[in-house]
DNA sequence: TGATTTATGTTGTTGCGACAACAATTAATC
DNA sequence: GATTAATTGTTGTCGCAACAACATAAATCA
């Protein structure tokens, strides 16, 4: 094949893109359908509190793989639907720590099925290998990029 | 594994978002490393034009796999670095053609060994069965998510 | 101690994806 | 032929990713 002449077809970060574009609008429109007005980004958050709750904005950015800009802004919005609070650390005053509410962690149990029921119809007909190696390629990739 | 429970690192879907993320912001640098100001999506779009050029923007749209909202405002943006040129339809007074211009047609050969490179980067130590493999799985999870 | 560097968080800007609303033109229907 | 419906493209809004610039506070160093 020629170098100058490249399939966009053939490109895996297309596919992927194109992939990743549509389980996230899937998975923003399954909460919408269910009556919780939550981005995926806003969910990813969330999981990252329901594991650790209380950390502050920078480690939550580090574990949810945003910047800090970002994560500045979906925690505002988080703020305002009343999912978390934010709080000055008593011993780091430029730290803010954040915290989830009753309503937070309620949405831990009602978002989890929706995520899991979606994701079963998204691998529906796919085998466990298929999906080792899936997971095994990406991670790959991921590593190749991260190391440029 | 407790339906209320599902850790972020299990989730195909964060992965991939991590993946296009992480692809879509190497690629950028990568034009930007070689003095090209231009995004990832706007060389999806060129890619489309090089295939087919003088198409109307619903059809590029569809080819590219956007919106035509977005195609719009993509190809402002190509129109004002002087990549295309569109023109109105003689035949349909709706449709606007898209032209490539003598530079938008030039980048193909300057921006496609970029790509390549960057790909060889991104996919070192994986094999064509890997390849393969994570293509048909792509093409299956997106038949699913879109029959949805 | 005082000065410099680093860490944390916010705001602004640009570009993209999804949605709604709109204008203009064409196609379909009666 | 006239009315209605569908198509095409634009603009506006919201949310997210990346970047720059900034303010504040802590850590480090001279």
């Amino acid at each position: 094949m020629e170098i100058s002449v490249f399939p966009l077809d053939r490109s895996p970060g297309h596919i992927i893109h194109r992939l990743d574009t549509v389980l996230a609008a899937g998975l923003h429109r399954e909460f919408q359908n269910h009556g919780y007005d939550l981005t995926p980004e806003q969910w990813g958050v969330l999981s990252r509190l329901w594991e650790a709750d209380g950390i502050h904005q920078a480690e939550l950015a580090q574990r949810a793989f945003k910047d800090r800009h970002n994560i500045t802004r979906i925690l505002q919005l988080l703020e305002k639907n009343g999912s978390i609070v934010r709080r000055d650390d008593p011993d780091d005053k430029r730290r803010q720590n954040v915290f989830l509410t009753g309503h937070g962690k309620r949405l831990q149990s009602e978002l989890t099925p929706i995520v899991v029921n979606y994701l079963e119809k998204i691998l529906a007909g796919l085998d466990g290998d298929d999906l080792k190696t899936m997971k095994r390629i990406h991670e790959h990739m991921i590593r190749n990029a991260e190391s440029l």
